[in-house]
RNA sequence: GGGUGCUUAGCUCAGCGGUAGAGCACCGCCCUUACAAGGCGAUGGUCGUAGGUUCGAUCCCUACAGCACCCACCA
């Protein structure tokens, strides 16, 4: 082995030979355990949040392939309609072109060029991360055989009267030019104005002031209304007024919606451009106005004068009308909440258009789709972990709204509706289809709906569908292999744990449950496991925005100075924020960011997946874990140097020393622990534990303890000790394996054959049980107690400044039989370890020198001064601890004191207490003792 | 307005009813043949505040404060 560790080597070489060995994929025997990759974008790149979402899955997966378990890990890549058009219609624009300049088909047809050249840029990356995913069985939503899902699920819940067709206030994106769902529009706090206009009624004889934050809308209001008991203004209702500007004549209303406390207690109502004003239209029968083109400009439902404006000119005119007029009454600064497009940043516009919707609300929808969802989750059957994001689940599908699935875009699922010339609609998974289940005959020719389907639409069928649902037979991509059979792969349903961000639950998870139960009965997977979101190290969303994105490739790879400041400031356009960013990034990374290897950023990944919600990432603790891996490394390059030239005990042959014993006692908790820690998903203290097993157990105490009996004259003890080192090091590299896969797999490659093993790869091993290990706890107590003399030494040499390479006397006193024995058992470790001359006893009564002093129960472990201590140094030292354990001794006693505590606590916290303060009072007695003899 | 979290060592976080822990940072001594990406040792916390329950509270309960996030139609 190489003298140090070096990541990009071992990398390389490996994942390749993974793949191809065929070990990612199902195994064919075992209990099935499928886990869903929530597909990433095929045009993005492989982000932070990535990364660590799929390092846990790969945990997951790898340990459970090794437990034998029959394990799928299903991959693929979603269309991601909306974004993947941007990019190419990005494209175009630098050529001066939109995508109307192309026709629809090549516009599509660019589109898919682009996904080919860029598509697997991320499974390249997922590849670097060393994911052991089957790829396969790779699928996209757009391949046939997940368009034909989509097609089918469409037509069925089409025919079932889940799937309807209307003309509906939605949210419309006048930038993309396309509806959105309510999921896709994030409300932003804005600073705007509250304005208060003056409406008379038709006579003039009195007027009413509402208050708007919107008032280019007063071009399509229809109403004002009031509450029915608001006294004040009762006598208006049923009057008519003149709306300024328009000059219609308009109603005045009552409705309960009006909050009578804020503004005028006058709201006017504009059906077309809001959500409550439609509500109370449709209440009061009022016909909306709509006064907005589809891209946010008046229309030639507005007077003259505004026509053709976009909506925030409009607002500016009609306010100066309104001004000139002298109808505005008043206008006051005011915070309000502005509905934007997740994916333009536009202003939302509440448009009336005809859309396609997935009916989650009517009596039948909420039986056929919404409230088997609900039950899902209600009744235990898929379990959230953290748990309490079911209340979050619970609480969003209870409120839910119809879903509206249809976008006004190119690039996706279209739409399997067809229009005959008289407006009929025609439904089907082709035009064919559609024909043969016409209700009326179709009049004239067929022309197919223009809009796609929501992209969620087809995520939502992605358990059933990656595993060839609906066809019957094995499902094959484009090259020809087959990559799903519905018939022998429904066993991978329900998959095991889908593991994803809480901000997809709405947008993904609920609807895979909806879908998954509604077209398979079943749920779609057991568990759902929410994932930390990863942030800055100061805590702070990771946003290409403030420039603080990692690039996890980076982090595997290294990046230099420069490179990282370009890369970080090449998008952002503000040069306040450029600066900004380009500052900070030279301060935090002066020297780029250094390579710390995929392993590394895994066990990371890992060491900071605890419950919590949002993690940090700070690459100090990235650093830190790398030199971890260097650790694994030396400790085995130290073993394979100790164990390549002498004897190795046969298998079986029990262990010959107490530290042998010791330490796969101590392997053997480390491993129940860490099975445990897998069962409840807490990564945090699976790599903590692993971590202080191997290097504050077996690198600091075992390979220290094992030196002496390799060097030492019993060979059946060497020899016994080159196996034990060899065992827990293989054993931990298969515990560890999962987390970091690469640095495993090359240490085992080299340790396998020492232990006669012939699996091809550590993937291959069995996962190591703590079943298979004998415990002694025997064992443990005599090291311990090795441990305890030696840090009593190191604490003397460290604080007295014995120089670390003096060799000095040991001298013990007092102390029972117990420790004559062990002290005569570690002689040669304590020699050597402590850099000490053989221990001498001294017998009781005998004079004994001056001396620094450890207390290890009731023995005392003497240094003799002879000029090498400091007497009233060592008189301190020996006050100080002496304060400490009275300090101890109190605590003791206060509990022992108070009756209540003796009768009421449990019979063994207070045998506990008791046993303290006798060890305490033995120590105690040792330290006054040697305080005494100095003098 | 509804909901969910968080507040523990300088920083980032575990612990969650019975002796306050880790990593990083900091301080001292060491290039001792696995490892200076290292070794040995030391320092550092009245566990947000106030009550309550309990023999005992960082942990459970209540209130308060501060900080996040999610959902929601106040013009």
């Amino acid at each position: 082995m190489d003298k140090s560790f070096e990541p990009r080597q071992i990398e390389s070489k490996w994942y390749a030979r993974w793949e191809a060995s065929g070990d990612f994929q199902p195994s064919g025997h075992g209990e099935p355990y499928c886990i869903l990759l929530p597909p990433p974008n095929v045009t993005g790149t492989l982000h932070m949040g990535h990364a660590f979402q799929q390092t846990v899955m790969d945990m997951l997966i790898r340990y459970q392939r090794m437990r034998g378990l029959n394990t799928l890990w299903q991959v693929g890549t979603d269309h991601a309609g909306i974004a993947t058009q941007k990019i190419v219609e990005n494209q175009l624009a630098a050529a001066g072109q939109t995508r109307h300049d192309l026709s629809r088909e090549a516009f599509v047809e660019r589109v898919w060029q682009w996904k080919e050249e860029s598509g697997s840029t991320i499974t390249n990356q997922m590849r670097r991360l060393g994911v052991a995913a089957d790829w396969s069985r790779e699928r996209f939503t757009m391949d046939e055989g997940l368009s034909s899902a989509v097609r089918k699920v469409f037509v069925e819940w089409f025919r079932a009267g889940l799937i309807y067709r209307g003309n509906r206030l939605v949210n419309w994106d006048p930038a993309l030019g396309t509806a959105v769902s309510d999921l896709e529009v994030n409300n932003v706090e804005r600073d705007g104005h509250l304005w208060s206009i003056r409406y008379y009624t038709v006579d003039n004889s009195d007027s009413v002031v509402v208050a708007t934050t919107r008032p280019e809308t007063m071009l399509g209001d229809v109403a004002v209304a009031v509450h029915p008991e608001d006294e004040r203004y009762a006598h208006l209702v049923g009057k008519m007024l003149r709306l300024p500007l328009s000059n219609r004549e308009i109603p005045v209303i009552a409705d309960d919606y009006v909050d009578r406390e804020f503004g005028t207690g006058f709201v006017k109502i504009t059906p077309a451009h809001d959500f409550n004003d439609y509500a109370i239209g449709q209440r009061h029968n009022l016909a909306p106005i709509n006064i907005f083109t589809l891209d946010a400009k008046v229309n030639e439902n507005a007077p003259e004068q505004y026509r053709g404006l976009d909506r925030f000119e409009a607002r500016k005119r009609v306010l100066a009308d309104l001004e000139t007029e002298g109808l505005l009454v008043e206008t006051k600064p005011h915070k309000l909440q502005v509905p934007v497009s997740q994916r333009s940043d536009a202003v939302i516009e509440p448009m009336l258009t005809d859309q396609w919707f997935v009916d989650l609300t009517s009596d039948h929808g909420r039986k056929a789709i919404t409230e088997p969802a609900l039950d899902a989750v209600r009744s235990g059957e898929i379990k959230f972990v953290p748990e309490n994001w079911s209340t979050t689940y619970t609480q969003w599908l209870e409120n839910i709204q119809d879903w509206c699935i249809s976008r006004q875009l190119w690039w996706g699922h279209r739409i399997p509706a067809w229009y005959d010339e008289a407006g009929n609609i025609f439904v089907g998974e082709n035009e064919a289809d559609a024909r043969a289940h016409a209700a009326v005959p179709p009049v004239g020719a067929l022309r197919q709906d223009e809009d796609v389907l929501d992209t969620w639409f087809s995520s939502a069928l992605w358990p059933f569908s990656t595993l060839g649902w609906p066809a019957d037979g094995p499902v094959k991509n484009e090259r020809g292999e087959v990559v799903a059979d519905w018939q022998a792969d429904k066993i991978f349903l329900p998959s095991a744990v889908l593991v994803t961000g809480f901000d997809i639950i709405f947008f993904w998870v609920a609807r895979m449950v909806m879908a998954t139960k509604y077209f398979t009965g079943q749920v779609p997977f057991r568990e759902v496991y929410i994932n930390a979101i990863v942030r800055d190290a100061e805590g702070q969303k990771m946003s290409k925005s403030k420039g603080n994105t990692l690039d996890p490739l980076d982090l595997i790879d290294g990046i230099e100075l420069e490179p990282l400041v370009e890369k970080s400031t090449k998008s952002l356009l503000i040069p306040q924020v450029r600066e900004k960013v380009e500052k900070r990034i030279r301060k935090d990374y002066p020297a780029g960011i250094p390579a710390i290897g995929t392993d590394a950023l895994r066990f990371t990944f890992a060491a900071l997946a605890s419950y919590s919600r949002t993690i940090n990432f700070d690459i100090k603790r990235a650093e830190g874990y790398k030199a971890f891996c260097n650790k694994l490394w030396n400790a085995a390059r130290f073993v394979l140097m100790n164990v390549e030239n002498g004897a190795i005990a046969a298998a079986g042959t029990p262990p010959a020393t107490e530290a042998e014993r010791w330490i796969l006692t101590r392997l053997k908790q480390t491993l129940g622990d860490v099975e445990q820690h897998f069962l409840t998903y807490r990564f945090d203290l699976l790599a903590q534990e692993l971590y202080e097993f191997v290097w504050n157990e077996y690198c600091d105490w075992f390979l220290e303890l094992s030196k002496p009996a390799l060097n030492g004259d019993d060979a059946a003890a060497a020899a016994s000790t080159r196996r034990t080192l060899l065992v827990v090091l293989e054993t931990v590299l298969r515990a560890l394996h999962p987390i970091v896969p690469f640095i495993t797999e090359e240490i085992w490659q080299s340790v396998a054959p020492l232990l006669g093993l012939t699996e091809a790869a550590l993937l291959r091993r069995p996962w190591p049980k703590a079943g298979d290990i004998a415990a002694d706890e025997a064992a443990t107590a005599e090291v311990e107690w090795f441990k305890n003399v030696l840090s009593g030494i190191r604490r003397i040499r460290s604080e007295m400044n014995i120089a670390p390479g003096k060799t000095i006397p040991l001298l013990l006193a007092d102390g029972d039989a117990a420790d004559r024995a062990r002290a005569a058992k570690f002689a040669a470790q304590i020699a050597f370890l402590a850099r000490v001359d053989a221990p001498q006893w001294i017998d009781a009564g005998v004079d004994e020198p001056a001396a620094a002093a450890a207390v290890v129960g009731s023995m005392r472990v003497l240094i003799p001064l002879a000029g090498l201590i400091d007497v009233g140094a060592e008189k301190t030292r020996l006050g100080k601890e002496i304060g400490r354990i009275e300090g101890e001794i109190r605590k003791c006693e206060g509990k022992l004191g108070n009756a209540n505590f003796v009768a009421n606590a449990p019979a063994e916290v207070v045998a506990q207490e008791r046993q303290r303060i006798a060890d305490w009072g033995t120590q105690l007695s040792a330290l006054r003792e040697q305080l005494l003899k100095l003098g």
